[in-house]
RNA sequence: GCCGGCGUAGCUCAGGGGUAGAGCAGCUGAUUCGUAAUCAGCAGGCCGUUGGUUCAAAUCCUACCGCCGGCUCCA
């Protein structure tokens, strides 16, 4: 079934497909392969190969053949616009996560009306199985070629490969640069869908043009399609945006401002219950709470290189002809409580914690929910030491980050930022710099990837990033080290030589900001907080008005013993009740009829639909008492054994 | 900031040049009920805001504001 293919006929007789040599290892699988892998790398199964090579076929069901199958899916998505739309550029399209992109450039912008004609359009192509086939080409006669097609983006980026040749991939009447794979023909694309359309900048750099840029997915078959789509609607009801309302944590409103949040009830708890661990747990690890105002004059900011680098981010304001910013960051008071007596070496390192809220005015096209708004709280504090407590310091931090998404059950990714264009100190402080936060990250055992020139403006970081029910991920812990604060607020210590001698500082953050942590902790718990995070502990629920008078007494004794609890004795029958605690995720419900009245006693029902026996309410309050603590009880146990250490 | 889509009752959504609609929620009444919706009645709207087109605009067009999906930027 694998037949040389014309072109092929004058290569070695010994050369043969990687079809081939998979069908002579393995009939079977070669059939449903849709390349082969040969030391990792993947191939087509076109591609002439040494028949004595070891290759192993690439099957539908691995991740690979999905990246290969999307890829090949951009193709035909690029294929069909060209058709439809004469004249129309194509830029890039490659696979990504969950599915597959083409960037193009029309006279005008492809609205979704677009999509059906365009999936229509590939289904005809799919249906024609037309082979892809794949050729290596000079560079020059690449060039040429895509020039004679009007093709810029493409002669770019053959211009940027700066190779002498490239990969070239047609199916049917398309011809494509592409290093490949891919599928063997177009009919290998059991099921896709176009999922939207968004502008994108041509190789991202806002000032160039903007392109046009089709989502869509694609796999094997239908059902994987359809699965995934019912997991991105899944998903949706998890949306923070959507739980907040519903379970009335916070709101914004077109009257107050884009970006700003609003706090209901519940969402002031949950940020209470929050702030409170914050501020205990900093206690527990050596550090002091401050607080700076909300707006610092001008003059400071300027001083700080705040002015000059973040500048387009800060609220300013002036009063009695004085100018002052809102403070975007916190820093700056940190650093005149510093300066407020002189420090010996003896006394670092210090530990300033703010629970801050700062003011950024982001761009207008940015703000999403919870999670990127215009003022939120840090949980923020700067630790001014001696460099040789650096990576110590740093490690603390780490171990610090550690505890808490531990606590909350979240997986994260490392990320080591370094120098970006805009940035103040010299080359030295940013070498310094950088290597003491590799350094702890080495020592700290995990993995990271490095962002070059994603760093602040004041100096590189190590970012810890979360994921939301989407799969975006955003960034919470930030550890930053910056060397030029100290010294442009000539912030000084006396060693033990009797000198003045130069801190260093560490920026960081555990959460982040409180406002974008609870939103992706909402996610993370789809709104089902545990017991010591829900808003609402414990919803007493009467079946008649009989039990009205014993529910009042519990729901007192339970909000004296500090359980947030509330009663519902509407006239309403208890299927109803039971409803809307489950729907608010009320981890406890407290059902009281006549049976519970009679003995002196409460019967508790879970959030999963169980229920406990019938029992006093002073075992209530004790089994309560004991689970809401759990947790906390295991992140000082852990904190304790480490310090042991 | 840029590209595209969208703003109708507290929420979810119909209506698309000629008097503003539903379900849920709310209020009132009846019902006293055991684990995800008791029944009936009533009330609720500058159709995001501004200009414009038209005899007539929720509906068509401008511009703003906001939201959604991306891009860029970031906690």
């Amino acid at each position: 079934m694998f037949i040389l293919a014309p072109e092929m006929t004058s290569a070695p007789q010994e050369m043969l497909t990687a079809g081939q040599v998979l069908a002579n290892q393995d009939p079977k699988a070669a059939r449903k392969a849709i390349a082969a892998r040969d030391n990792g790398r993947l191939l087509d199964l076109s591609a002439r190969v040494d028949p004595r090579a070891q290759l192993s076929p690439v099957l539908p069901g691995e991740p690979e053949a999905l990246e290969v199958l999307r890829h090949s899916a951009a193709h035909i998505m690029a294929e069909a616009v060209k058709e439809l739309f004469p004249g129309v550029k194509v830029a890039i399209g490659p696979a990504i996560e969950d599915g597959f992109y083409y960037d193009f450039d029309y006279e005008r912008p492809f609205t979704p009306e677009d999509l059906p004609a365009i999936e229509q359009k590939m289904a005809d192509i799919v249906k024609k199985n037309i082979a892809f086939e794949s050729e290596v080409w000079d560079s020059d006669k690449a060039r040429q070629h895509f020039t004679a097609q009007d093709e810029a983006y493409k002669v770019e980026l053959i211009d940027a490969l700066d190779a002498e040749e490239v990969g070239i991939y047609s199916q049917g009447g398309f011809t494509d640069l592409c290093r490949g794979p891919h599928i063997p023909s177009t009919g290998r694309l059991g099921a896709f869908k176009l999922t939207s359309v968004a502008g994108a900048y041509w190789r991202g750099d806002e000032k160039r043009p903007m392109l046009s840029r089709i989502y869509g997915t694609a796999f094997f078959d239908r059902k994987e399609l359809k699965q995934h789509l019912a997991l991105i609607e899944e998903a949706k009801k998890r949306d923070h945006r959507k739980l907040g309302r519903e379970l009335e944590l916070f709101s914004f409103h077109d009257e107050i401002g884009a970006g700003l949040v609003v706090w209901h009830p519940r969402g002031m708890i949950l940020r209470t219950v929050i702030e409170n661990l914050e501020r205990s747990e900093h206690l527990k690890r050596g550090y002091s709470m401050v607080q700076g105002p909300q707006i610092l004059k001008r003059e400071l900011w300027e001083r700080s290189g705040h002015f000059d680098n973040y500048r387009e981010n800060m609220y300013f304001t002036e009063v009695d002809e004085v100018a002052y910013g809102l403070k975007p960051m916190n820093c700056l008071a940190h650093m005149l409580i510093y300066k407020s007596k002189l420090r010996s070496y003896r006394d670092l390192p210090l530990r300033l914690f703010e629970l801050g809220l700062v003011h950024r005015h982001e761009k207008s096209g940015v703000m999403h929910g919870l999670t990127r708004v215009r003022a939120f709280t840090q949980d923020d504090a700067h630790l001014i030491c001696r460099p040789d407590q650096l990576e110590e310091e740093i490690l603390g931090v780490m171990d610090f980050v550690t505890d808490f998404m531990e606590l909350f059950g979240f997986e994260y990714s490392l990320e080591l930022s370094t120098r970006p264009d805009k940035s103040i100190g010299s080359d030295q402080d940013w070498e310094r710099a950088t290597s003491a936060l590799s350094k702890a990250l080495e020592a700290s055992g995990k993995a990271y990837e490095i962002n070059e020139g994603d760093g602040a403006f004041y100096g590189p970081k190590i970012d810890f990033k979360l994921t939301d029910a989407l799969k975006r991920s955003w960034q919470c812990a930030t550890i930053q080290c910056d060397f030029t604060l100290p010294e442009r607020f000539d912030l000084s210590y006396i060693g033990s030589d009797g000198d003045s001698k130069r801190p260093v500082m560490l920026h960081r953050v555990i959460l982040g900001s409180i406002e974008r942590f609870i939103g992706v902790l909402t996610e993370h718990y789809a709104g089902a907080f545990p017991l010591w995070l829900a808003p609402e502990q414990v919803r007493v629920l009467t079946v008649t008005e009989r039990a009205d008078a014993w529910a009042r007494e519990i729901t007192q004794a339970l909000v004296d013993a500090d359980i947030r609890a509330q009663s519902d004795l509407r006239n309403e029958k208890l299927g109803a009740k039971v409803r809307e605690a489950q729907l608010m995720k009320v981890p406890y419900m407290v059902i009281l009829g006549d049976r519970e009245v009679e003995e002196r006693q409460l019967t508790p029902r879970l959030r999963d639909g169980k229920n406990l026996q019938p029992q006093t309410l002073e075992e209530f309050i004790a089994m309560f008492k004991d689970e809401e603590a759990e947790p906390l009880r295991r992140l000082r146990q852990k904190a304790r054994q480490r310090c042991q250490i």
